[in-house]
DNA sequence: GATGAATGAGAGTTCATTCAT
DNA sequence: CATGAATGAACTCTCATTCAT
C-alpha cells in the first residue's frame, strides 16, 4: 500500500529535483554561455552537491539539452504554427513569428545561449520547424526544399539579431525590432514572388 | 645607410615568428573556437615553446586581436568601400559585398571564429564601415543614423549564414549564398525606397 | 540526536584534511619561506591532490592565514597575558614574553615564517597584543599610545633575534637567549622609569 | 699603440654598464624584494637586452651581492668606526650608529632589501663589523666575544626597526626613531656595566 | 538519493638563463 | 659587446567527473 505510493513520491521529488537543477543551470548557462558555465556552479546554484547533479545528469551537455528541450516546449505553447495564416497580412504573420521569439528568449533568459550551444540541435531544428510550417500556410505553393532554406534562413536572421534586440531597451530595442521586421518582410515578399 | 639595415635582421626574425605564430594560432582557433583555444597548442603547432608566443604577445586575447588586424587588412585589400557602387545594379554591389567576405573567409580559417571572438571588435567594426560605406555610395540620401542601423544588421545577417556557407560545398554552398544575396538585395531595396 | 552527528562525519573527513594539508604548509613555509612555498608542493606532502587543496582553501595566501591562526590559538594558549605581573619581578615578566615565544616558534616550525609572511598582519597583531597588555599590567601609568610603540619595539627585536635562536642550540642558543632578556629588560627598566 | 688604448676603453664602458645595471637592480630590488625581482626587469629598467646582463653577471645572486658591496663602501664612507668615542657621551655614539644608517639607507633605495636577502651576507657582515668596533672603542673592557655578540643583537635591533622608520615619515618616524636610540641606549649602558 | 571530498590533467603565464646572430 | 629570440620547467589555479560514505 505504501509501497505504491512511495515510488511516485519519489519520482515526484526527483523531477523536483530536476525543475530545481535547470533552473540554476538557466542561470548558469545564461550568464556566461553553456561552455563558461560550471557544473559545480549550478549545483551551488541549486543548493546541492555536484554529486547530486551527476545523479540526474549524465553530464553537462545532458543539461543543456535538457534545458534545451524546456524551450522547445514553451515554443510550442507560444507559438502555433498551423494558425490561419493565409488570409492575414504578410506583416502578421512576420509579428508572430519575430514577437514569441523575442517574448521566449525574454522569459528564459538562457535561450539565446542554448540556442547558440552545440548541443541544443534539437532547439534550432524546432523554430526552424515552426518557422518552417508558417511560411507554408502563407505560401503553399513554395517548394518544400526551398521553403527549408528560407526558414533556415529566417532562423539565422531572427538568431542573429535577437542578442542585441534583447540586450537594447527603450527606442533602441524597438528601432532593432522593426529593421529586423523590415527584413523579414522584404525577404518573404520576395520569395512569395 | 647600412646602419638602418642591421637592426632589421633581429626583427625580422621575430616578425617571422610572429606571422608564424599567427598562423599557428589561426588554424588552433579555427578549429575550436577562441576560447577553446590553448595557448600551448598554438606554440606546439608553430613548434616553438610557449615561452616564445609569450616573448610576442602578452596574452592569448592578443593573438586573437592581431590576427583579427591581419584580417581588416585583407579586407582592406579585397574591398575597396569606395568604388564607385551608383551607377551599377544592386546586385552587382550586393555581390561586391558578399564575395570578398565568403573569399577572405574561406582563405583565412579563423576569420569566423575570431569575427565571433570577444576580443575582435575592430573586426566587426571594420566589416561594418566597409559596409557602411557602401550602403553610403550606393543610397547616399539615406539618413547616417539609420544608415549605421542598417549595416549592422547587414553585417549580423552575412555573419549568420557565412559559417553554413563555408561549412557547405557545391549546390548547397551556392544556394545559400544565392539566398544570402536574395535577402539582402531584397533588404536593401526596400531601404532605398 | 542521531541527525546533528551524522553531517559531522563528512565535515570531520574534511577537517582532517585541512589540518593535513595545513601540516604540510607547515612544513613547506618552514623550509623555504611563504612565497618560495608552492601549493602543489604543499598538496604532494600532504599527499593529496592540488585539486583536493583547492577545495579547502581558496589560494596560498589562506593557508598561510589560516596556519597563522593555528599560531594565534597556540599564543593564546601559552601566553596568558591577562596573568598577574605587577607583584612579579621584571625578569619573570620577560620570562613569560620570551619564553613561550621561544617555545612556540620552536614546537611550530613555520612560525617565524609566518611571523614574517605579508598576509599574516593578524599573527602580528596578535603578538603585538600580548606584549601591550603584559606591559600595561606591568607598567599602568604608561600613556597607552607609547606603549602601543613600545610593544611594537618589543616584538620586532624578539621578531629580530628568534631565528638565530632557534637556528642555534646548546650554549649559543642560551647565550642568544639571554642577550635577547637582557636587551628587553634595560629596554624596559628604561621606559618604567 | 691605438691597442693599448682600446682596452681601457673598454673597460671603462664595462663599467659604466655595470653601474647602470646596478643601478636598475637597486631599483628593481628596492620595489619587490630580492626575489620577486627579475632579472628581466632589471635588464628593461637599465635599458639593455638581458643577454648584456649576463654578460656582467653570472646570475641574479651576484647582482645583490654587487650592491651589496656599493652599501660596503657607503658604509665605510659614512661611518668611521674608528673614530675617537671613549670620550664622547653614550647618546652621541648611538647617534653615530643610528644615523648613518638611516641616512644610507634612505639613500640607497635597496639598501634593506640587501640586508635582508640571503646572498648579501657581507652586508650584513661588514655593518656589524662596524658596529663591534664602536663598541670596542666605547666598551674597550668587553669581552671580544660577548662583544661580537652584543654588535650582533645591536645590528639586528636596527634592522627590525628601520624598515619602519624608513616607511613613516614626520613625527611617526621621530617617534620610531627616539624609540630604537632609547633602546640601544639602554641595553648599552647595561652592557657596559 | 545525497553529500562533499577527491582527482589529475591541463589551463595561461612567468622567468632565469642560453645562444645564434 | 650587444641583441632579443628561445627555452621549458614550474607556477597558481580550475573543473568535469567519480566515489566512499
Amino acid at each position: 500500500m505504501v509501497g505504491t505510493v512511495k515510488p511516485r513520491r519519489r519520482q515526484a521529488r526527483g523531477e523536483r529535483r530536476m525543475a530545481q537543477l535547470l533552473d540554476a543551470a538557466e542561470e548558469v548557462f545564461a550568464a556566461g554561455g553553456f561552455s563558461a558555465a560550471t557544473t559545480n556552479a549550478i549545483a551551488a546554484t541549486a543548493g546541492v552537491s555536484p554529486g547530486t547533479l551527476y545523479q540526474f545528469f549524465p553530464n553537462k551537455e545532458s543539461m543543456a539539452t535538457a534545458l534545451a528541450d524546456r524551450y522547445v516546449a514553451a515554443l510550442a505553447a507560444a507559438h502555433d504554427p498551423d494558425a490561419r495564416v493565409d488570409g492575414v497580412p504578410l506583416d502578421d504573420v512576420i509579428d508572430r513569428m519575430v514577437d514569441p521569439a523575442i517574448g521566449i528568449a525574454g522569459d528564459h533568459r538562457a535561450f539565446e545561449a542554448m540556442f547558440r550551444a552545440h548541443p541544443c540541435r534539437q532547439l534550432r531544428a524546432a523554430v526552424t520547424d515552426n518557422v518552417d510550417r508558417t511560411i507554408a500556410a502563407r505560401v503553399p505553393e513554395l517548394d518544400p526544399g526551398r521553403r527549408r532554406l528560407v526558414a533556415t534562413v529566417v532562423v539565422k536572421i531572427i538568431g542573429a539579431v535577437l542578442p542585441d534586440i534583447l540586450a537594447a531597451s527603450g527606442r533602441a530595442e524597438a528601432e532593432l525590432t522593426a529593421e529586423l521586421k523590415r527584413v523579414l518582410r522584404a525577404y518573404l515578399l520576395d520569395v512569395s514572388d
